[in-house]
DNA sequence: GAATGGACTTAGTACCATAGGT
DNA sequence: ACCTATGGTACTAAGTCCATTC
């Protein structure tokens, strides 16, 4: 009695939480209609990067050939090229001279009067000790390892956490940007730039006004005490390589990112009610007097059909030169009237965001392909494509189709309906664990293939395969091996009328050809992944809903499909979504 | 309507702890 | 018990989209 009664305290407990959990989320809806995102506020602040530690004094730097003793400042910035030195881009012309020209800011005048030409600078020194550096923290005893480990647990503890509203709320990212060389992805014209040091007064602080307020460092001041609660972000400072705010904002798995991504979902579900009136209109638009709006139908068929990116003009000279739909250029795709077999062929290729190619050859409709003729024509290869088109003009239209609709809307559905039917068409409830987890994953690539979520293979890829297979080898010849041994097994059972060790070598067999099959599995699953990654539209467009139901339905733990960080960014849907969900 | 600033989501990669094999 | 491939995470860049200003 007493110990069910202990039961129903903590189921109660648990249901609870639940409830209030998502009690709460309902009513913040109905309390704070205006932009409000919380009433209570609390942090402490961020963590700073440690300060710079002069190198030991046989660690020199030479110039020309010659020893020079740097000022600390100089000698800093220094140590950021030496600790790169390994990587190519130290190589590139648009990075040296970047790098060059910020080091020199920080040099004292007579360092400048003297150092005039990087390739004269031997920073081999300095690189060699941080490798050793690193050396050594690897090579650190246990006890040391675990003293670190318990440090960083501390200040997780002490900055890691705010309080918003009543809840206890992780922080995504509480230590502060430490200085270093701006590295951007792709070709950027600021690679190599020096990305400054964040001082105290450099920082925004946001939380309200009845909180314990962040205290600054001994002696140091905040930029400013702000108390907004129209925003999300606790701690903000101005970055100096674009001039763009960094913000300090909670982790996915607190509420406010968690009804954000919830709505985010809801918003593309309501696009899935009138997609279909949404495509039978913009049809009708290829067809229309205006270029205008012309362009706008053809760009829009591209994002809901490739589910490319809505493409904002980009400052030039600032960024890589990426382009998304709107921003496409005539140079980035090419008209085959039939190629393959296939008429009315586009083939597409752009630098993406963060520069990752886009490549794909489609056969699309003839009207769109005539269309697309149209607005090349007399066109140089570096102009627009969609010359009277932008971003805004187009979420404006789609804003009028749908409430809420933007472009990206787009991307979000594409994905999410992407996986429920790949999962539908896939799985099999007959199968086995692994196979259906090959499948779920299967279905997964398909939604990374129409988002072009890549990545660079692993550096270890090859070598990983071969000693896969050569475990599938040894696997194999266990089985066959086995395999015999049930033979003989069998006739023993026979003649000695004893069960029990076929039975026995029988359970073997099955066991060795349980393994083998996951390690087949396994197999295939890496060999298509080799160049995809999964991560990305797992987090940001799949319905988390979707999964937790195909779990239900499946009987798969859900352990299996998403991990610790993951169930708690999508604690919400694991809670929610029954068997039956349909997105 | 163009430019700018601001807030927030989406993105790939480097690094590190650790699971799982020897 | 040791080693190493792998998964998880931290990091921060690079997008989207909206509001504001001129």
């Amino acid at each position: 009695m007493k110990k069910l009664k202990l039961y129903c305290v903590i189921i109660g407990n648990a249901l609870n939480r639940r409830q209030s959990l998502f009690s709460f989320m309902f009513k913040r809806k109905e309390r704070y209609t205006d932009g409000v995102k919380w009433k209570f506020l609390e942090h402490k602040g961020p963590v700073f990067a440690p300060p710079y530690e002069p190198l030991p004094s046989n660690v020199k730097f030479y110039y020309d050939g010659k020893h020079m003793k740097l000022s600390p400042q100089a000698e800093e910035v220094a140590t950021f090229f030496a600790k790169m030195l390994d990587h190519e881009y130290t190589t590139k012309d648009i990075f040296r001279k970047n790098f060059f020209k910020d080091w020199k800011k920080e040099m004292t005048s007579e360092e400048r009067s003297k150092i005039t030409d990087l390739k004269k600078c031997n920073f081999t020194e300095m690189s060699d000790y941080f490798k050793a550096q690193a050396e050594a923290r690897k090579s650190k005893t246990k006890e040391d390892k675990l003293k670190i480990k318990e440090e960083n647990e501390r200040m997780l503890q002490e900055y890691g956490f705010c309080v918003m509203d009543n809840h206890k709320e992780r922080i995504a990212n509480f230590r502060i940007e430490p200085p270093g060389l701006f590295r951007g992805r792709g070709d950027h014209p600021k690679m190599g730039m020096l990305k400054r040091r964040i001082r105290p007064e450099d920082i925004i602080i946001n939380c309200s006004k009845d909180s314990k307020h962040p205290v600054p460092p001994p002696g140091r001041k905040w930029k400013e005490v702000r108390h907004d609660n129209k925003v999300t972000w606790l701690v903000s400072w101005t970055e100096n390589i674009q001039g763009s705010i960094k913000y300090i904002m909670l982790n996915p798995s607190s509420r406010i990112k968690g009804e954000k991504d919830w709505q985010k979902y809801e918003t593309a579900r309501r696009l899935k009610k009138c997609v279909d009136r949404i495509r039978n209109q913009y049809r009708e638009d290829w067809k229309s007097k205006e270029m205008r709006i012309r362009q706008r139908a053809v760009a829009l068929y591209f994002i809901d059909k490739l589910a490319l990116r809505a493409g904002n003009e980009k400052e030039e000279g600032e960024t890589a030169d990426t382009v998304g739909c709107c921003s496409l250029r005539v140079e980035h795709i090419k008209l085959y009237p039939e190629n393959d077999g296939q008429e009315f062929v586009v083939e597409f290729d752009f630098l993406g965001k963060d520069s990752i190619r886009y490549y794909n050859k489609v056969p699309v409709e003839k009207r769109v392909f005539k269309n697309l003729q149209l607005f090349m024509e007399n066109k140089e290869p570096d102009d627009d494509l969609f010359d009277r088109l932008n971003t805004s003009i187009l979420n404006k239209h789609l804003q009028e189709l749908m409430d809420g609709l933007t472009a990206k809307v787009f991307r979000t559905y594409n994905a999410s309906i992407t996986l429920q039917q790949q999962l539908k068409e896939l799985t099999n409830v007959e199968e086995n664990i692994p196979a259906k987890i090959l499948s779920y994953n299967r279905a997964n690539r398909a939604v990374a293939i129409l988002c072009n979520h890549q990545r660079a293979p692993p550096k270890t890829f090859e070598k990983s395969m071969q000693n896969l297979q050569t475990k599938i080898d040894a696997k194999r010849d266990q089985l066959a091996d086995a395999k015999r041994e049930l033979k003989s097994a069998k006739a023993d059972a026979k003649v000695r009328r004893d069960e029990k060790s076929k039975k026995y070598v029988s359970k073997a067999v099955q066991r060795i050809e349980e393994q083998l099959m996951k390690l087949e599995v396994q197999a295939t699953d890496r060999e298509e992944n080799k160049q995809i990654a999964l991560g990305t539209s797992k987090l940001n467009y799949l319905d988390p809903r979707i999964s937790v139901a195909w779990c239900k339905k499946m009987g798969i733990p859900i352990e299996k499909i998403y991990n610790k960080t993951q169930r708690e960014k999508f604690a919400w849907a694991i809670d929610m979504a029954e068997e039956d969900y349909e997105f």
